[in-house]
DNA sequence: CTGAAAGCGCTTACAG
DNA sequence: CTGAAAGCGCTTACAG
């Protein structure tokens, strides 16, 4: 590969006459010189080694792309829709803004912060110039935010660091639209299906709409009425036959993800239940599968090719020294019904 | 971040000893010396500069990994679930054997080659190690191979290159089971349907594969039972149309795909028909969704997960300098009959 | 308008 | 068993 240094003996210029026209710092250039250099530059093929650039100067043009997998799942962490629909979106816009992107998946270590420790560590190394952050909780983000001094971009976030930009949706506004639904349909017995007992994050933010709605209703709610949901299959299938069992309680199932609410449909199913005449599902973010399952899915509706974008849009804004005026980016939700859920009146 | 030459003061040696510690050189080395040099690099939280290992040797222990999608789909590529999981699997292994992985995804060109030279580009300045390349043909693929002398390995490629490195699966064989699988039902009118009317590739093999069972049975073959689908939404659904008119020719469609297969049967089905009274459909390659959707759709199983695990291992071998055996790795393949297939007899 | 030169943080062949 | 020093390809502050 051809280096500055020849293209300068070519043009008989210096390398740092070279250096000035590869960045468009052609001003006070004679335009002969410019154009004689660009001429060689292509003629040879120049191609910028990076590792010399990254050493040389302080920024590498590397976006970091992070997800922090907790997942135990058999699934690989991009198996799911909504993460690789994320990742292509990022790839493209990184790519269009002239960047180069890293990716990086931290996956469950033996120790507490281990995982976060790798993802430091990798981004030290390459210097990269920013991250966009998947799947971190309030704390690891804090942790993060302490340990690099790069832009950090998170997705899905809910800490309350002033230094902690993130773009997400209005998750309680999507809970409370599903509930609304399906107390407009008539449904009075519903259940809250997420990752954990005590939901955090997006499904905290999700139980607090569905509340709200029920609140609205003046109708009681109860603890009783969330169920966790392994990710891991086998418990997943045990903790849907402990739900089976106490299925006579409910009219609906709110599910906090498509990917839950379709398996839990087919596993439903199988039991020989239909859906929606025996009992109503819902989903969340509307993914492909939320579709094309029978019945379709009535679930909410985020654009994540958007916030892709958005999220990658706003880090090089900053890496770029250009003002960001949300911390906080909010993208919208709106609820599309389907055929899962029954008309109780 | 603190470098090798502060470490090297602090433990009073030189920087060549720091190195060679961190590169496990120690075998000729004072235990006492090593194990006070390990100590304060841990202490220290030493940090490797990648741009100056990349400059100073010739390594990068960088994988790139490329799509070029030839697309212009409104999705973009990760949204194939194919895509996605090997995606991930390739992330996985590159992490777990200590590489990095940069991702290109390479979109059309005004150029023909525009695309490619920009796979080129990115590889070169980098210095990547090695390349795992999806979504190339042949005459793409032996490009490349004349362009960068750094290892590839393609995934599902057909060139015969002789360095050509490929990671692929018995797509002919696949072919062979559908349509055996079809025929020992009681079809006898069969349409294949892929990507072009002159099937290239890994549809070209199944197609071959589809012949084989053809004639097998002693039944004729004609260039009419094949159909093209365009990637593009709108023109698919006027060619499911088109189809749909002809479906009277046929009792079964072979899609090459699962996504096409269960586009096509949500097309059917909206139009009124019942799968599989009405029209039998097969899919290829056992994603996710062809389990999920109802019928569940009768498909050629590929392990995803390990083609991208086995991709970046060969890609790995050749960059370690350790003996390939096999240029072309050919992974099994089974059919997996569901519900969408009808039997006649 | 252009150039000489230092410096970025590493590796490695060689000397001792 | 350890070190001095050159070199990788770039950028940039400064001089002229």
């Amino acid at each position: 590969m051809v280096t500055i240094k020849e293209i300068a003996d070519l043009a008989n210029v210096s390398t740092t006459t070279v250096s000035n026209v590869i960045h468009g710092k052609t001003e006070k250039m004679a335009p002969a010189t410019r154009d004689r250099i660009t001429k060689i530059l292509k003629e040879k093929n120049y191609v910028m080694n990076m590792g010399a650039r990254l050493i040389a100067c302080n920024n590498s043009r590397l976006i970091g792309v992070i997800i922090n997998n907790p997942s135990t799942e058999d699934k690989n962490a991009l198996q799911d829709p909504y993460v690789s629909e994320l990742f292509g979106a990022m790839e493209r816009q990184i790519r269009q803004k002239g960047y180069y992107m890293l990716t990086y998946i931290a996956e469950q270590e033996q120790s507490l912060t281990g995982h976060l420790d790798n993802i430091v560590k990798t981004a030290q190394s390459w210097k990269t110039d920013g991250l966009v952050i998947l799947g971190v909780d309030s704390q690891e983000s804090e942790f993060l935010l302490e340990a690099l001094d790069i832009p950090l971009v998170f997705i899905d976030n809910f800490s309350s660091h002033p230094h902690c930009l993130n773009v997400g949706i209005e998750d309680e506004e999507g809970g409370y639209l599903i509930t609304r639904h399906l107390l407009e349909n008539g449904h009075r017995k519903i259940c809250f299906l997420a990752d954990r007992k005590d939901p955090i994050d997006v499904d905290a933010a999700r139980l607090a709409g569905h509340k709200r709605a029920l609140r609205e209703y003046h109708l009681p709610f109860s603890t009783q009425d969330i169920f966790a949901i392994p990710r891991e299959r086998i418990s997943r299938q045990k903790t849907f036959e402990d739900l089976y069992k106490k299925l006579h309680r409910y009219t609906a199932l709110f599910f906090s993800s498509d990917y839950y609410a379709s398996d839990a449909m087919h596993f439903f199913q199988a039991k020989g239940l239909n859906i929606p005449e025996d009992i109503s599902i819902t989903g969340f973010d509307d993914n492909y599968f939320s579709q094309i399952v029978t019945p379709p899915i009535t679930t909410i509706h985020q654009d994540i090719t958007e916030k892709g974008r958005a999220a990658v849009e706003k880090l090089i804004a900053v890496i770029e020294g250009r003002p960001v005026t949300e911390t906080r980016t909010i993208l919208p939700v709106r609820l599309v019904p389907r055929s899962s859920v029954k008309k109780m009146i």
